[in-house]
DNA sequence: ATTATACATAAACAAAACCTTATGATAAAC
DNA sequence: GTTTATCATAAGGTTTTGTTTATGTATAAT
């Protein structure tokens, strides 16, 4: 069976009027183009639809069961199309968002005023790894990534929006707590809890340490920022930390950000996709509120500045 | 917009195997004939469905919506295959009856057979009275109707499927129920309840006397099959009905059968339509089931015979 | 009986849809 | 680098579809 739109379309007009005449009217075409979809029609589900009784037509049973069908179909077709200009508008759709866990936070307070802005949007937020994002965009399961600097040679488009300052902290009870400036000698004889291999925050670390000559003394990994801070907290070493990470522990003084020379470290927060992925609208319209509202919004927080 | 279904088709393949090379093979087309489809799809819709990356194929947030849509439009022209395909074989559909009130009785017999073996038909019957019954042929809003003989002029189709025999009947206590003969001189002399003007046992009845020279005194007429059994019962007078109509009456023994010469008159009920109706595949099922099987399953009944 | 109205049918034509083969481009696998 | 797999594009031709005009037929109204 091999129906066509058109010929729903012809016979839902018609089973409406019961008049071939007036449905080719309101369809501006001739009464026969009318007939002969009918006809067809008819033929493809091989069964009356429409029987004439003297002047007067009447749909027959079947003919009462395909307006049924023809209607729904046409409806549907509707709301398609409805749903897909919408989609085009950016009043709805669905956006697939990778975080680095340490970007989480701000990320978070990022999507709530864009969410705003777009209500209908609705929005998976992956908070995971490096290595797992960088697994995400190669099998294209996420629109955007926003990590630190990703890696060469992997095909991806990044673009930074937001500096990422890393600073050093510690217990406030640590004795370079209170310093006013700490020489990159005394860091040199701390110890450090870092994150994983891989990291972007421990590679950047790694960096500075080695630019100025410096052994970087890591005593402990882990593979969750927060691990980290906690560490901290309990004295286990000092931390390198994004600034953005540290809201709460700031307020709470359970942390305290060190006064070290050539600190904080700038690095940039990106927003990666894969090289020449067609960005879902929605998408591309997220990915340039950021670019352009990330430092503003920034100044609303409640975090130091450098 | 103006979607074709096998654009939808060849979409759903492709969508489903993320690959056109094997969705053409599944088609059994070409692969650029899948290509093109998708491309014109995309046209109609104007925005991309399907992204390449690499080698692989993904579908874009509106290929997902489209892929849903596809999906349940198919599924619907199945649905709608299957429901025709039912109305065919008669597995499924709708009759439309009506029936004059003096053969309520035995056609709900009639159709209480015919619907166990076609369970899934369902019926309409309206029960109402012989003008009633022409208005509705005249508009098309039944499929058959049942009567007694139908008058000319109506552009009617007829087929008589069952005799019907009219009797006299009295209250049991009347002076002419006791006896084994009842000639039609003594018959003359009695007061008779009778249907409205146009009832087919009323002028049959008429037609009884006139043919044998005799008057018939209708002392009361009434509209309601029930309402003249009643008066019969009363002693309000005689009464001419169908045997049909009796099997309660003779059963607790409230009337009589009166053992009139030239009674019974044998009369027919007829199944009627619109002459030149197309019958819906179950009224044809149905018109002809009565006339076979109506004979046969009077003998049945718990009414004398003749 | 005549007329008006409405659907059916036929013929002819135009447009479009559709498919195939051949070829090109790109990316992954070897 | 070469090969292989996969999709895109182009060209060509066939089929199908969709129209229109003209005409036929049946019904209902006058």
């Amino acid at each position: 069976m091999n129906l066509t739109f058109r010929q729903l379309k012809v016979f839902e007009a018609v089973s409406r009027h019961l008049n071939y005449t007036n449905a080719a009217k309101e369809l501006h075409l001739s009464q026969p183009a009318v007939s002969m979809q009918i006809k067809q029609l008819e033929e493809q589900v091989s069964i009356p639809l429409i029987e004439k009784m003297g002047k007067k037509l009447y749909l027959t049973e079947v003919g009462l069961e395909m307006q049924d069908y023809a209607r729904s179909t046409m409806q549907q077709l509707l709301d398609l199309e409805e749903t897909i200009a919408q989609m085009k508008s950016m009043k709805r759709g669905h956006l697939k968002l990778a975080v680095a866990s340490t970007a989480n936070h701000f990320v978070i307070r990022l999507l709530a005023r864009f969410a705003k802005v777009y209500p209908k949007i609705s929005i998976s937020l992956d908070v995971t790894n490096r290595s797992s994002l960088l697994e995400l965009l190669k099998k294209n399961e996420c629109d955007l990534v926003i990590m630190g600097r990703p890696p060469e040679g992997y095909n991806l488009q990044s673009a930074p929006f937001l500096e990422n300052p890393l600073v050093v902290v510690s217990n406030p009870h640590h004795y370079l707590a209170d310093k006013e400036h700490v020489s990159l000698e005394e860091l040199e004889k701390e110890d450090f809890v870092v994150r994983e291999q891989g990291s972007g925050t421990r590679s950047a670390a790694k960096r500075f340490f080695t630019e100025h000559n410096l052994t970087f003394k890591t005593k402990m990994d882990m593979s969750n920022n927060r691990a980290i801070k906690h560490a901290a907290e309990e004295g286990l070493g000092l931390a390198i930390v994004s600034v953005h990470t540290l809201e709460i522990e700031l307020k709470a003084k359970t942390l305290k950000i060190l006064n070290v020379e050539g600190f904080p470290i700038f690095r940039n927060w990106y927003v990666v996709q894969r090289e020449g992925k067609r960005l879902s609208p929605i998408a591309k319209v997220f990915n340039d509120y950021i670019i352009q509202e990330a430092d503003n919004m920034m100044l609303n927080f409640d975090i130091p500045h450098f």
